[in-house]
DNA sequence: AATTAGCGCAACCGCTGGGAA
DNA sequence: CTTCCCAGCGGTTGCGCTAAT
């Protein structure tokens, strides 16, 4: 493992690029695409090692790249996006169409942590520098923090770090969730904190949100996946305004299956909300078309969290933490959430959470979100974004509970 | 004018996870 | 199951430019 052998072989250009080079991989690359990187360098006549080769066209060279400073609005985007992601750059970058992960972490080391400093937060945890003192001083609420879970991993876990960690422990003490891990040799991420349950979508979807603020990108969006998430709040009222939200899984796909939304909820106040997905392909993620002033009102990151009530709900990394994954019978896809072939226990549930949060993550690729925005992060302070999510956890727990009385 | 410090950016390095053999 | 190859990610380094001294 490691660097890769290419590396080691001798006259390997190292360095700056020359414009000859740029031209001949741009060349290339426009020809015949990129295939397997490590034979790109000696197809294209370049003495680079094919990781060379494919930084630079990936942070340079690639056409759907978006040159220049960037954008206020960016900047704002990606600390918020920073507060729920951490230091996952890349995918912030999914997130910016046309900056490059490289390009986001550079403006955050150089510039926006130091304005952030400027403005008496803390770049890693998003929280007031002075109430971190106090909360490292005298902590408001008791949590046993694992040996592993060190300010350092909350913090490049985000802002989320800590109330993921505590809602863990929440969701825990209802027995809900399985033991944490005994031993993480990763680094942590988003840990603890499970994906709600289907019923949690089905109901926000049916429960009639008023509109949210939302963000139209004006700009067509290359492979992109999740077209320009947008994280604002009432203050940005000027963002608001648009009456079509819509969620789609699989934008190329005709509507194969329709459901009603949440028979629980017929007064949902939603008026034409569907839900589709591939009925050619099971597995495949649920698309979601809402039309009308209503939204779902959450929204699924890749590997980051679930947006709920202008709160943003973490997911946990399930898919990476073996020692806490709950083995099902039989493997639950969204074709059970959606044509009501509901588990039987909340053990079930975890195991149906982290198939569709697999499943979901797969389907990133043909994720096309729009109109969805959150209200995190601005106006409550931790503590405060720490009862929302225990709210939200819990009120999704209640209302999901009925469907399972009958069991 | 020369030197130094600070900054931004491009590229490198080390590592991980997935998949194929 | 193990090994190897590969793509990709995030942290770090180093270069070049500019402003300050």
């Amino acid at each position: 493992m490691g660097r890769h052998s290419c590396c080691y072989k001798q006259k390997l250009r190292k360095g700056l690029w020359s414009p000859e080079e740029d031209e001949k991989l741009l060349d290339h690359i426009t020809k015949h695409g990129h295939g397997c990187w490590s034979t790109v360098p000696r197809l294209a006549g370049l003495q680079r090692c094919g990781k060379s080769c494919r930084l630079r066209w990936m942070n340079y060279l690639r056409p759907d790249l978006k040159r220049g400073a960037f954008a206020q609005d960016e900047e704002d985007l990606i600390i918020q996006l920073h507060a729920v992601l951490g230091n996952r750059w890349s995918q912030i970058a999914t997130r910016l169409p046309g900056r490059t992960d490289n390009e986001i972490k550079n403006l955050w080391n150089s510039c926006i942590k130091k304005k952030l400093r400027q403005k008496g937060l803390d770049p890693n945890t998003h929280k007031p520098l002075t109430e971190l003192d106090c909360s490292k001083a005298a902590p408001t609420i008791s949590t046993e923090r694992t040996s592993e879970s060190s300010d350092v991993d909350q913090s490049s876990d985000g802002a989320l770090g800590n109330l993921s960690h505590l809602l863990s422990e929440t969701a825990q003490s209802q027995e809900l969730l399985p033991p944490p891990a005994k031993h993480r040799t990763k680094t942590p991420r988003l840990a603890g904190v499970k994906v709600p349950p289907k019923e949690f979508f089905l109901d926000q979807l049916a429960s009639g949100q008023e509109s949210l603020p939302r963000y139209s990108s004006s700009v067509p969006v290359p492979n992109f996946p999740f077209q320009q998430l947008r994280c604002y709040n009432s203050e940005f009222g000027s963002r608001h305004g648009g009456s079509t939200n819509s969620l789609w899984f699989n934008q190329n796909e005709s509507p194969s299956t329709v459901l009603n939304p949440s028979p629980e909820n017929p007064h949902s106040g939603i008026h034409s909300a569907q839900f589709y997905w591939d009925a050619a392909n099971p597995s495949s993620s649920c698309s979601t078309r809402s039309s009308g002033n209503n939204n779902m009102g959450f929204e699924l990151q890749s590997t980051g969290s679930l947006v709920v009530d202008n709160s943003v709900f973490p997911w946990t990394d399930l898919a990476h933490d073996k020692d806490s994954q709950v083995h099902l019978e039989e493997e639950l896809k969204w074709p059970d959430l959606l044509h009501g072939t509901f588990p039987e226990t909340l053990t079930a549930i975890q195991s149906f959470s982290q198939s569709m949060y697999e499943d979901v993550v797969k389907a990133e690729s043909q994720f096309n979100m729009e109109g969805l925005c959150t209200a995190w992060s601005r106006n409550l302070q931790p503590q405060q974004h720490l009862q929302v999510i225990t709210d939200i956890y819990e009120n999704g727990l209640q209302r999901r509970s009925s469907p399972f009385e009958n069991i």
